[in-house]
DNA sequence: CTATTAGTCTATCTTTTTTATAGGTTTTAT
DNA sequence: ATAAAACCTATAAAAAAGATAGACTAATAG
């Protein structure tokens, strides 16, 4: 499961693509619509924006928003950024990679092959869906 | 992730598997062979053979078996029995289902709908690959 | 130039989960 | 009887997650 803190990005993300037209967007107003604790979204967004997925401006009329197009923000990156690996074990992870303990050789593993399977199949996903494929529809 | 729980599990029901001849297994050996702090496992296989995917014998010669033919147990499986929900929301979980706090409405949310993708393309595989999948191979 | 607004930064705290250990109990084979 | 081995419950230690506090800095309006 995705931590809250990044399930609160993805939400806060979401304002902030929805809203790209008003200029920059209070953390009070996006913890509210959202229903997230605002000393907690404020960490979350500094995070965001100290990755470069997010500007901001200070004093009256400040506020956040997005450094690219939400068509060209990739979900990949915000759950790494936020939550770290994507893939079910250390072993088949693409940016987290650590060496099994528990087995010989990760080369003959059955189940090795069989999570990096599942993480190509969630990556597919995951590395293709952008912030504007999560906008509410309708 | 999964947790260092299920990951041993599956190490240790490989090692099982791998072994169905030679009737019960002990705990120690799995331990050694594997890597694996022996009372950790033990709560573990403990486990798995209270939700009825090992037996056990008990007294001299007795040892953990498995309950079924490994083609028979689907890594699924295993991971919600110690793991809990496969999904990354609890908005989009099968098994562990939560209404999503902090939209309006999952039926028009579009991080719904992507998620519900990534379960859906991780279930395909963990719901059809089985313990025989996971055997060492060559 | 000063008051207000709003993000920045760092530290801490609480709670929960994960990982691991301890130690006695029960069952079974010999 | 004895020894082997799983069973069971509790607890502890460590790590991670979730949340909060408060002082600091920058920008804007008047």
């Amino acid at each position: 499961m995705l931590s809250k803190k990044t399930q609160y990005a993805f939400h806060a993300l979401v304002h902030l693509a929805e809203n790209v037209d008003k200029g920059p967007i209070l953390i009070s107003e996006i913890a509210q619509e959202k229903n997230i604790s605002i000393k907690f979204l404020e960490n979350i967004l500094l995070e965001l924006k100290n990755a470069g997925i997010l500007g901001s401006k200070k004093g009256k009329g400040g506020g956040y928003y997005l450094m690219r197009p939400p068509k060209e923000i990739a979900l990949a990156k915000i759950i790494r950024l936020l939550d770290g690996p994507i893939a079910l074990l250390p072993c088949v992870s693409l940016n987290y990679y650590e060496r099994c303990e528990n087995c010989r050789d990760e080369a003959v593993c059955g189940l090795n092959e069989v999570m990096g399977k599942v993480r190509d199949s969630a990556l597919k996903i995951l590395e293709n869906k952008t912030l504007k494929d999560i906008l509410t529809r309708g």
